[in-house]
RNA sequence: GGGGAGAUACCAAAGUGGCCAACUGGGGCAGACUGUAAAUCUGUUGGCUGACGCCUUCGGAGGUUCGAAUCCUCCUCUCCCCA
């Protein structure tokens, strides 16, 4: 995949970069939609391509194989063709489902044993089986079978889950390596990084994951619960091992400050469910601040969505409008506040880059940081 | 004209002597949401107070009682059936 440098940031660890895969460029640093089951929910592809400009968005193992089930996606020639999306797709593993579905799931050496939410029969994920399911997807970017630990946690239960997670990695890698895949396109595996909030336990997992040598490398188990000074102390003791040459993908954040902090410590890429459950729950993020849709206060307020913003959504309909469509459940709320926010999330990716390419980056961000926070 | 039923908070609807400022649902208002078991969940919804608590409420007026949304009298209004 060739991950290219193109600029660093002289006041921080941040850097914008480029690497391509069969389905195309990424240039980071990067938000990628969630699209668990096979669609980002409430948005077209069409819009996540023209309007949005994802080049790469999430789907998730654990639920494409619950359904619609291998034989579909492998009788529709992958996730690519079955959802007609000719961009790039990293699938999760199921690591996350581990950890949020606890109540229905039983940890062993070689595996997780799930109950399906959707019947309640039984299965086990395994490093091979989920490397498998992966092929079968056909993703470009696949997650090693982690376990994301939980938080709070003591210091045994940490160490013994990062342990697990690394002995399934040498599994899933080798499994990896033995297997091709079945589209005629490379796949890429990334491993991930653990450790709970412990900064020994971090290095430990980091120095681990960077000798597997592969073409990035991913960091989970935060935004679990912990304090956010907690999530970027972690990143740092991580980032500080982990290649400097190959992307780091930080799993599951998050806010815009959460982001924009994350990559001046030198993270790359970056999935979070926020811009699309929080816009179809009536959260809205720009430029400006955040704001509830479903507020009183814009009951009258007639003028556009974001006149600051980027997709054509923002301009097109008032508040006033979205606001009632969200309180009245209508489902074109959904879709607009989920193309608002993810267009936000998307935008604020490429400024960040060009700022980077412009070297004024640090500038930039302490500049527009107060704002994101800020409630309108 | 005769007979019957009923009026409870924004709406609907429980409650039929003290555990009632009043169940529950809807609506309203506010909040939460971080590798999606989420178009979900939580709180709140008479007034004053930080809290204990106090004050005013169950169509209207009066009465019985230590105590009334609940019992009695009259009044007003609504609905149903028969003619």
């Amino acid at each position: 995949m060739n991950f290219r440098i193109e600029s660093s940031d002289s006041q921080s660890k941040a850097r914008a970069g480029i690497f391509t895969t069969a389905h195309g460029p990424i240039s980071t640093p990067i938000f990628m939609p969630v699209g668990t089951a096979a669609t980002v929910k409430a948005v077209h592809q069409r819009e996540l391509a023209e309007d949005i400009d994802a080049p790469v968005i999430l789907a998730n193992t654990y639920h494409l194989y619950l359904r619609p089930g291998m034989e579909v996606l492998q009788a529709a020639g992958g996730v690519h063709r079955f959802m007609n999306w000719n961009r790039n797709i990293l699938t999760d593993s199921g690591g996350y489902q581990v950890f949020s579905m606890a109540a229905n799931r039983k940890l062993t050496p070689e595996g997780a044993w799930f109950s399906s939410h959707i019947d309640g029969s039984r299965h086990l994920f395994s490093p091979e089986i989920v490397v498998e399911i992966q092929r079968l997807i056909g993703s470009d970017l696949t997650m090693a079978f982690d376990e994301c630990t939980p938080y709070p946690c003591d210091e045994k239960y940490a160490r013994e889950s990062m342990e697990l997670t690394h002995s399934w990695l040498l599994r899933g890698i080798e499994h990896f390596r033995n297997t091709a895949p079945l589209y005629g396109f490379d796949q890429y595996f990334l491993p991930i990084v653990q450790g709970s909030v412990n900064r020994d336990l971090r290095k430990r997992s980091a120095s681990f994951i960077a000798e597997q040598g592969m073409p990035a490398n991913a960091i989970g188990g935060l935004s679990v619960g912990e304090p956010e000074e907690l999530m970027y102390e972690m990143i740092e003791v991580v980032n500080d091992i982990l290649p400097t040459n190959k992307p780091r993908y930080l799993m599951g954040v998050g806010t815009p400050v959460n982001i924009l902090e994350a990559i001046s410590r030198g993270v790359d890429m970056f999935d979070c469910v926020m811009p699309t459950r929080n816009g179809r729950n009536g959260m809205l993020f720009t430029r400006n601040g955040i704001l509830n849709m479903k507020n009183e206060k814009w009951k009258f307020d007639f003028s556009p969505i974001d006149p600051d913003g980027s997709s054509y959504v923002d301009k097109y309909y008032s508040k006033a409008y979205l606001r009632h469509l969200i309180i009245s459940g209508e489902r074109l709320g959904a879709q607009i506040a989920s193309i608002h926010n993810l267009a936000f999330y998307l935008w604020l990716m490429r400024e960040a880059r060009n700022h980077l390419l412009k070297g004024d980056f640090t500038e930039w961000k302490t500049k527009i940081l107060p704002a994101l926070t800020s409630r309108l």
